[in-house]
DNA sequence: GTGAAAGCGCTAACAC
DNA sequence: GTGTTAGCGCTTTCAC
């Protein structure tokens, strides 16, 4: 190989402009080949596009975002408001973030991940997509940002939120009908022999009041008594601490139990076991998400399932609409009941 | 309020220009007030900070990292090779991602996520490092890449990988010793009894490979048949097939189980349970991973730790010193037994 | 301590 | 079809 052309070849060609040069034409010329866009000789791009592969030349995205004014990446927002930490490592959450990475790389947009703690950082919102990298936000559970988020919604359209719906709330919203959720987990539990119930879990978070708001739409109706709020925290760990505690002290009082997650039903399973209580003998349990370890659990969880790939295609679905101009109304999917042993 | 002023207050500020014009100096002073560095008057600093806040002005990251030339992001890729779905559901990839996420944010970098199909896009890995959007990546898994990340290594050092070391690599990893934790399970089998072992998991990628080469060690060493191998995939509904299809098959056979994961694990407890199989007085159970499920199954998973907590650390902290430009070397990191009831 | 000016790498008018 | 030019919004010399 004669010395000038190898010489080329390990050219190092970092711009536009250094392949404009090797091509013998201009930055316009290669812009234009290798977006593929307006009119190029085919003999050129061609040639151009060779040169692109051998060289393993990739235009900058900074550089291309920044001209085009969008950068084709989506930021993930995960505030981690009621509970700080272990939020994230929620296989809700986290299965629901794969499948929003899988529908994002679809429509050929990168995801930019960012978990936020409110308390800290009150701006979270604004600054995430004040930034200037990212075309449109997806904000997985509104926690205790509701107020937040409503606030922002009015001035920036391109965000969708996972979360609860409210009547007349201003920001898009894609999530289960968990009130209906609640009082489907409430009737099974009545319908196989449950009279006092209970909800396990914190209701500070609007999803998990809502749960357990539907329970008591059902209690109510029934005639039964209140349904008995027993606070965790998410955290395995904590979590397990406190329902050993709440069953020690209202065991025999209950037997029936709804739990706001299908991870708060697998612990709660095995506290119950551990105090001498059979499932669902003595006490009915169900959960919520219909998560693997929902069939995995011995006996297997009762559950009500939220159809999570659903959501993810929800989500990505609305957001680029919104980023085309649309306006689009907020998304409900209706749970369903996932019936198995334990209730 | 002055007609003037209002005016001014409402002006919409989008870049560092509009800024400097409302306080009066140059884009220049703007700039270094914000990023705090340079020296600048207390008082015009004082002033400047004060007009950004109440516009709510941040600076966009795009042109800033164009110019200087990094971004402040920190990709994190998944390469899905031996076994497409799932992976990225896979409980122990999620739960690392989530501790990368908390690394970083800490170490003021955003994550860029990138699920990649290595398949049909066999240049994912130049492709996410020329994309101009990133100053770094951490590479999920080896899966079955190895060869084209040694290939990246020699001419980007910003990389750092979780998966197996292998003698005189040439990227740097973050991993278990896969071969250890092998060992420690044979070990422990062979403690509670069990004299012919299986290994439960595909043994394509690397680190199942290691686990499973490390059982074989024991198995030799002690003189015992070599280790079965029950290979699956990893997703749990074909998992559970395949499971079920090995005990029935080979049940009697062996006495002793070492499952690739946690995971596959607790799929197999359910189904030896199915089958009419005693855990451990049958047959012997071990995990790996030690993954929150490992707790909650009855009886509850005696498995191989890994520390996912250190290992988050320890692929940041490397990450970043090859970006400081130190050169670094692997970290393998110990396993550890977590004995608990099936073996 | 601050302003002016150049330019990061790319794209999109606008010429020709 | 292709070249030329003018920025996208920011940082950073270099003057003063």
């Amino acid at each position: 190989m004669p010395g000038g052309q190898d010489k080329l070849t390990r050219t190092t060609v970092r711009t536009i402009t250094d392949l404009a040069r090797l091509a013998g034409v201009s930055p316009g010329t290669v812009s234009r080949a290798l977006a593929g866009k307006s009119l190029v000789n085919a003999r050129t791009r061609e040639k151009i596009v060779d040169l692109a592969r051998t060289h393993g030349f990739r235009p900058n995205q900074m550089a291309s975002g920044l001209r085009r004014q969008k950068t084709g990446v989506i930021g993930v927002a995960i505030p981690l408001g009621h509970d700080v930490r272990q939020q994230i490592s929620d296989s809700f959450f986290m299965t629901l973030l794969g499948l929003l990475a899988d529908e994002l790389t679809d429509k050929g947009y990168d995801l930019m991940l960012r978990r936020v703690v409110p308390d800290s950082d009150p701006d979270w919102l604004d600054r995430f997509i004040g930034s200037g990298m990212i075309d449109g936000v997806i904000v997985i559970g509104q926690s205790d940002q509701f107020d937040r988020i409503e606030d922002v919604a009015d001035g920036y359209r391109a965000m969708v939120v996972w979360g609860n719906h409210q009547e007349g709330q201003r920001h898009c919203v894609v999530g289960t009908d968990n009130r209906l959720g609640g009082r489907l987990a409430a009737e099974r539990l009545i319908a196989a022999g449950a009279r006092r119930l209970a909800f396990l879990g914190d209701t500070g978070p609007m999803e998990f009041a809502a749960r357990f708001a539907g329970a008591q739409d059902i209690a109510a109706r029934m005639g039964l008594p209140p349904v008995l709020a027993l606070p965790t925290h998410l955290s395995p760990d904590r979590a397990s601490e406190e329902i050993a505690r709440h069953i020690a002290q209202a065991g025999r009082a209950i037997d029936g139990i709804f739990a706001a997650t299908d991870t708060l039903a697998a612990l709660c399973l095995t506290q119950l076991r551990a105090q001498g209580l059979r499932v669902p003998d003595d006490v009915r349990l169900i959960g919520f998400d219909d998560l693997p370890i929902a069939r995995q659990t011995i006996p297997a969880l009762t559950t009500v399932r939220q159809d999570i790939a659903a959501g993810a295609h929800g989500l990505v679905d609305l957001l680029l609409r919104r980023l085309a101009g649309e306006s689009t109304e907020s998304l409900v999917l209706p749970p369903e009941l996932a019936i198995r042993e334990t209730a």
